[in-house]
RNA sequence: GGGGACGUAGCUCAGUUGGUUAGAGCGCUGCCCUGUCACGGCAGAGGUCGCGGGUUCGAGCCCCGUCGUCCCCGCCA
């Protein structure tokens, strides 16, 4: 076959944009060919392109070479399609199509490329598998699902910018080769050539940079950002992710939730969804209580307390420690459980840490009516709503090393509380066809498609500012209290007086913000006064030396005139997996790795040559 | 590092208790077809059952190992 050469042919309009009132126009298509239907004398091309889809007639009776071409023509071959838009007869209009009501009669038609057969085609139904759709990720990306979620990726990160910009917040690039900075995650590391057994390492984040940059006076910054981890991989995480990542001097806490709010409902609306703003908030403690997880899903009803309902003498009976909360979760229209049901929701359960629950309601009425009764009236809802009880079991051996502090929740009542937070997560994941809470979402997403005017985001896209976080954790293996963020998060000023008497009571000025459930993003109010920061790594149990060695460079830029100052980094990969309504990161990034951080469109990483190694002063010690 | 699911035609999958020549749909190739739009009709090609070993008269199916993809735990300041 002989291939066309575009000479200096252009495209009039794109796949998508024809419609009735360009009936007559002569144009241009250049494109893809989606399908091709071939009815011997008469050919149906479909064209497409990022824009759409449309359909190109080819009639043996023009007397033209054109259809002879399309005889030649097959899936995803490039082709240029010349000719006139014409109005379909009513009964051929095709309303699954926004150009079903026009076709281009082609006169000339032009085959600027061949195509191998594709392992899969872009018009298919049904999406062949992620290993394929990776290794052919050129093919994966023509497909419309691929092609809008990167479009509304690419709307999101301009919003953010657009807006960010308009605040006063200068986009300002931080470098990729940089120091290691030893905890927190695993470090990518780069050798240097010009310093044998010298490493810079990618950025875990631009943390500390921009924290400079606001010692350095820039005020405002922010920084569309990648960001890189060497951890194992999760369906909402890649080794290397995309930070929206903002810092500013001289702000309290509400003020960097008013620009995460301005920038994400402007981001939401570019898509086509309003978001209200405020965002609601709450504390970690009051989440944990609530929702037993400190990203907690508001599309759910949260947890109940329901020790009212139970006598002391109850709780003996049902082997419930009475020391230890004893919570209600809900899941509405779950309706009744089949004994298959209850069995195969036992491995939900996460009983490790001396929680365990009651899902049988009805055989609780038998041996305790009226604690049963109360159960039900404190947890609300309808009839037909699951109602599960969490408790701690009386029996369990918990090597309990509690860390219990006035006013705060212990590690043991932490632990029932998530044992009901997630198992209400994992419920609501299983029954979700049946109380429909994220088919909202889902529909929300859908309808967006459709572009008609803004779709009301309020009960589809739940967003919840979590604060006053615990500054420290203790860990059990050390021994030692470790900073539940990084060590530059702040203290509440009123709480640092007990950074060494009790150090579990002590409020970080530290926040998340979570969206159905799903962390988007943290952030704090950072340390600028050195001495406070020097206290710090005491508490922490870190000598100056240690910390002078590890941070040096920025405990010295500390020192001259640091303003206060605060930021926070959302996910834009996360932020976009909901608008896409994906399940997974890897539908929103172009070129992604798998779940052992492998490309397998480029097949890296690999090996390299011996002269590489040689001259990087690395010598692996396994091939 | 640990647990689980999956791996059969280019793609999506079926494959019974271990038993003859491993099937279907889509796609592909050829021919036919002037109103299709997931076009239709006829004919055809296409298989290292992921890989290696074992049990057996006989393995897609059972056992052991291994590789790959996905999900989860650990990990992710």
């Amino acid at each position: 076959m002989t291939l066309d050469f575009l000479g200096n042919l252009t495209r009039t309009h794109t796949c998508g944009e024809l419609r009735a009132s360009d009936a007559g126009k002569s144009v241009v298509l250049l494109g893809w060919v989606n399908r091709r239907r071939d009815h011997g004398n008469l050919i149906f091309l479909d064209l497409r392109d990022r824009y759409g889809i449309s359909q190109v007639v080819l009639d043996k009776d023009l007397g033209t070479e054109a259809h002879g071409k399309a005889e030649q023509a097959r899936s995803e071959y490039v082709v240029a399609a010349i000719g006139k838009v014409r109005l379909r007869d009513a009964n051929v209009i095709n309303p699954k199509m926004d150009t079903g009501e026009i076709e281009v009669v082609a006169d000339q038609l032009l085959l600027l490329n061949d195509a191998k057969l594709a392992p899969f085609s872009p018009a298919e139904e049904a999406i062949a598998n992620e290993e394929v759709r990776l290794k052919y990720r050129y093919i994966d990306l023509r497909r419309p699902e691929m092609q809008h979620n990167l479009h509304v990726r690419h709307k999101v990160a301009m919003a953010v910018r657009q807006y960010l910009s308009s605040q006063g917040f200068y986009e300002i690039e931080t470098p990729f080769m940089t120091r290691s900075t030893p905890e927190g995650a695993r470090d990518y590391l780069v050798p240097s050539r010009v310093h044998p057994g010298e490493f810079y390492a990618l950025p875990q984040s631009p943390q500390l940079f921009k924290q400079i940059l606001m010692i350095s006076g820039m005020d405002r910054y922010f920084q569309i950002a990648r960001c890189f981890r060497d951890e194992d991989l999760r369906a909402d995480r890649q080794p290397e992710f995309t930070q929206i990542d903002l810092e500013m001097t001289f702000p309290q806490q509400e003020t960097v939730f008013r620009v995460v709010e301005g920038f994400l409902s402007e981001a939401f609306k570019a898509v086509g969804i309003h978001l209200p703003t405020p965002f609601p908030q709450i504390t970690y403690d009051e989440a944990m209580r609530n929702y037993g997880i400190d990203k907690p899903d508001l599309r759910l009803p949260g947890l109940v307390d329901l020790k009212p309902a139970f006598t002391a003498e109850n709780l003996a009976a049902l082997q419930i420690d009475a020391n230890l909360p004893v919570i209600g979760l809900r899941i509405p229209r779950v309706g009744e459980l089949s004994r298959k049901d209850r069995d195969d929701n036992k491995p939900l359960f996460d009983q490790r840490k001396g929680a365990k629950y009651i899902d049988d309601l009805k055989r609780l009425e038998k041996g305790f009516p009226e604690a049963a009764a109360k159960v039900r009236e404190l947890a609300g809802g309808e009839a037909d709503d699951l109602i599960i009880i969490v408790a701690g079991d009386a029996a369990a051996h918990i090597r309990a090393s509690d860390t219990k502090s006035e006013g705060r929740l212990s590690e043991r009542e932490i632990a029932i509380y998530s044992a009901a937070g997630n198992f209400r997560v994992e419920l609501a994941k299983k029954y979700a066809d049946r109380h429909g809470a994220f088919a909202v979402t889902d529909n929300v997403v859908a309808s967006e498609e459709r572009n008609t005017g803004l779709a009301d985001g309020s009960v589809a896209f739940r967003p919840i500012w979590v604060t006053d976080f615990p500054m420290f954790e203790y860990d059990e293996e050390t021994h030692k209290w470790m900073p539940s963020h990084h060590p530059f998060t702040s203290p509440h000023e009123e709480d640092m007086d007990r950074l060494v008497s009790d150090p579990a009571s002590v409020r970080a000025r530290y926040y998340d913000i979570a969206m159905n459930g799903l962390e988007l993003g943290s952030g704090s109010i950072r340390i600028h006064q050195q001495q406070v920061q020097a206290e710090i790594f005491r508490a922490l149990g870190m000598s100056d030396e240690e910390a002078k060695s590890r941070f040096g460079f920025f405990l010295d830029a500390l020192q001259y005139g640091t303003p206060p100052h605060g930021g926070i980094a959302l996910g834009l990969d996360r932020i976009v997996m909901i608008l896409a309504g994906a399940s997974s990161l890897r539908e929103v990034i172009a070129f992604p790795k798998t779940a052992k951080a492998i490309d397998l469109m480029v097949d890296a990483p690999t090996p390299v040559s011996d002269m590489q190694l040689r001259e990087l002063h690395i010598k692996p010690t396994k091939q």
